[in-house]
DNA sequence: CTTGACTCCGTACTAAGGTACGGCTTGTAA
DNA sequence: TTACAAGCCGTACCTTAGTACGGAGTCAAG
């Protein structure tokens, strides 16, 4: 046993960090660089860092956000509404506030491309061809966007 | 006047079509040259090309699609769901489903957060400061995610 | 007390999604 | 008819978000 500090067999370092949040070692160092989340101090008694379980989850969230559309730097600004004794609340409520008009501007547009998916999934006959069905035609008709005629004209590149 | 193709006043050059996309115009060639878009022929009797409303729809898409955690690749294959003539309409009708389902995850996903930061906006007194009312925790209600104490330790540094 | 897996840290490289630049051509308005 | 804006095209550069690498330190097992 080391001096007095020999309990550390359930420390989560940094690897087993990133298999908990389901990311790779690298994107932890690289969130730390970026002030995304916090780098936990070496303990004093010397050996590697142990990640807390509230840092897992903002990574987590971080990796969330992103799938969402948000960039890093908007995950972050969604991981600092926490109401820290220096900021006042009233602020913090009204970034919440626009933070959430956002979300559910977010979530309309998608609900848009959901209705459009619906559409098109149901104007196909199931076999066969069929003439001008596209997700864009379907849009028009959930949205009203281009507001032409439904002329496209034939060949473009395949990926 | 030209010789015969003197009604060219209202074409949509590059520059307009970026102007009506919302992009910039060095954006649209690059999505020419993804094949994300089509570029369109210059006409025959010479001079500056014309983007169709049709395009302009297709680029629209692709931001929107963007914005909403959708990559270049995942917008081309959407704006793909169209049945042309050579697919055959129940494989359209598949890829349809299968990314009407990832819409729908992200909806939730995104409502997820949204109740989240009506919880956060609810929990401020309003004024003044309060403990310890993170966007974590409010998620953490809602999805239960982390499965900790609520305990953090102090000082993160600042963007 | 050595070996092997892992941490730590800095630096370099990569991939996606653009953005800018320079040299040329083309359309149009003075 | 000339000037100047805008199109065209290739190449270079930039930002975001990682990923890889190399050398040193550290911990735990054999």
């Amino acid at each position: 046993m080391r001096s007095q500090n020999s309990y550390r067999s359930t420390a989560t370092t940094i690897g087993k960090a990133a298999k908990l949040a389901g990311v790779g070692v690298e994107t932890i160092r690289f969130y730390e660089r970026r002030g995304l989340i916090a780098q936990p101090l070496k303990p004093a008694s010397g050996g590697f860092r142990d990640y807390p379980p509230d840092t897992l989850a903002q990574i987590r969230f971080i990796r969330e956000a992103q799938e969402l559309g948000f960039s890093l730097a908007e995950a972050a600004q969604l991981l600092t509404l926490r109401a820290d004794p220096k900021a006042d609340c009233a602020q913090v409520q009204r970034r919440a506030e626009a933070k959430l008009d956002e979300v559910r501007d977010k979530i309309e547009r998608l609900e848009g491309i959901g209705t459009a998916l619906e559409r098109l999934i149901r104007a196909c006959p199931g076999k066969g061809a069929l003439g001008a069905c596209s997700i864009i035609e379907a849009l028009v008709g959930a949205a009203g966007k281009t507001g032409g005629h439904p002329n496209s004209g034939g060949k473009e590149n395949p990926t």
